[in-house]
DNA sequence: AGAGTGCGTTCTAAATCGGAACCTGTCAAG
DNA sequence: CTTGACAGGTTCCGATTTAGAACGCACTCT
């Protein structure tokens, strides 16, 4: 599967992955949220090939989430700035982040704190439900199908098992056998 | 920078992309999330090369994210089981799911609705800060150096400007050019 | 005139990926 | 006793992508 397939799945992880899915792009626009708006400054401290950054910036236009906005004239020349799309990929940072500050975080501590301006606090970042605001437990979420997914793409997704050449067997039981390994699922 | 260098990074996003920072890594979580749990029925549902879903799945197995748990002998047969640390990696996915149900749905609707068990409802996965439960606005936070981030790490990152041959020069003032582009940034 | 700035493009070698075929145990059927 | 199926990989090749460095261009400043 190419990147432009993967743009036309039926899912609204791999339809983002398409757009936000590789190394860099994530952290160009991280850079964005420190107020990093042009090519040479995003090139210095990211360390990025001028190639790769240029194609990067180029395909997070053409996606929405930037916008090239003139800062002189003369010669013409354009900083990149996060539209209300690329503004809104900022749970996704935070929950990366947060995730790396719990498992990836050595004998020193976390790098980076976090001040939220309104209550003055630091804090971790919390996904919850928007109903009922309770934080999430992935294993008290059911996925279903919506409007937007076909028979086909349901079929797949929601039938557990294969679908190649062979049929879609019945679902295996998973008889959870007696470990102690480490797996919680 | 390579995969391994990112690794160094001092900082949580950076350390965490050099896991998950591929395009095939979360959606291989997102299956696991669904209950797949064999090399077979993962290369079926996803269409990857098995090629590079065994590498995948090797790295992952490798920083801690899934087991290998058998599930009969003779032939041995492993199959792969989320982790707690795999398990937290939900709220990343859930924050990306999001972004795409909100940006990337067509008129059709959202392809996947998911039920939160403990209230009924269907919902929309917020991120909000631990400490006042308030939703995050990106620029109502803000970072500050933590107590794992070396001297030169928190200049490079919490200067404003470039790290390169030619010193750090003053915080440019981005005076924010009239504009109607679509930047709101 | 010469150096500097900002934003790219071009070039080459190395790494990675997609696609298909092949290998290894084991069991079950003909 | 051969054949086929199954599960989970590994190997091979050609195509794509990347890293790293150099170069181009349109200006401005000294």
């Amino acid at each position: 599967m190419r990147w432009n397939e993967l743009d036309e799945e039926h899912c609204s992880i791999a339809r983002t992955l398409s757009i936000i899915g590789d190394r860099w792009t994530l952290l160009i626009l991280r850079e964005c949220f420190m107020r990093v708006r042009r090519f040479e400054y995003f090139q210095n401290r990211l360390g990025i090939t001028r190639h790769v950054l240029a194609d990067r910036l180029r395909k997070l236009v053409e996606a929405g989430l930037l916008v090239r906005v003139p800062y002189q004239e003369r010669p013409l020349r354009e900083e990149y700035r996060l539209t209300e799309k690329g503004l809104d990929i900022y749970p996704v940072l935070m929950s990366i982040l947060s995730w790396g500050d719990r498992w990836r975080t050595d004998s020193e501590g976390v790098p980076v704190l976090h001040r939220h301006l309104d209550c003055g606090h630091h804090f971790r970042p919390v996904v919850s439900c928007s109903e009922c605001g309770e934080p999430l437990d992935p294993r008290r979420v059911s996925p279903e199908p919506g409007p937007g997914i076909t028979d086909e793409a349901a079929l797949r997704y929601f039938t557990f098992g294969r679908h190649g050449s062979s049929g879609t067997g019945p679902a295996p039981r998973h008889p959870a056998p007696t470990n102690d390994d480490g797996a919680v699922d």
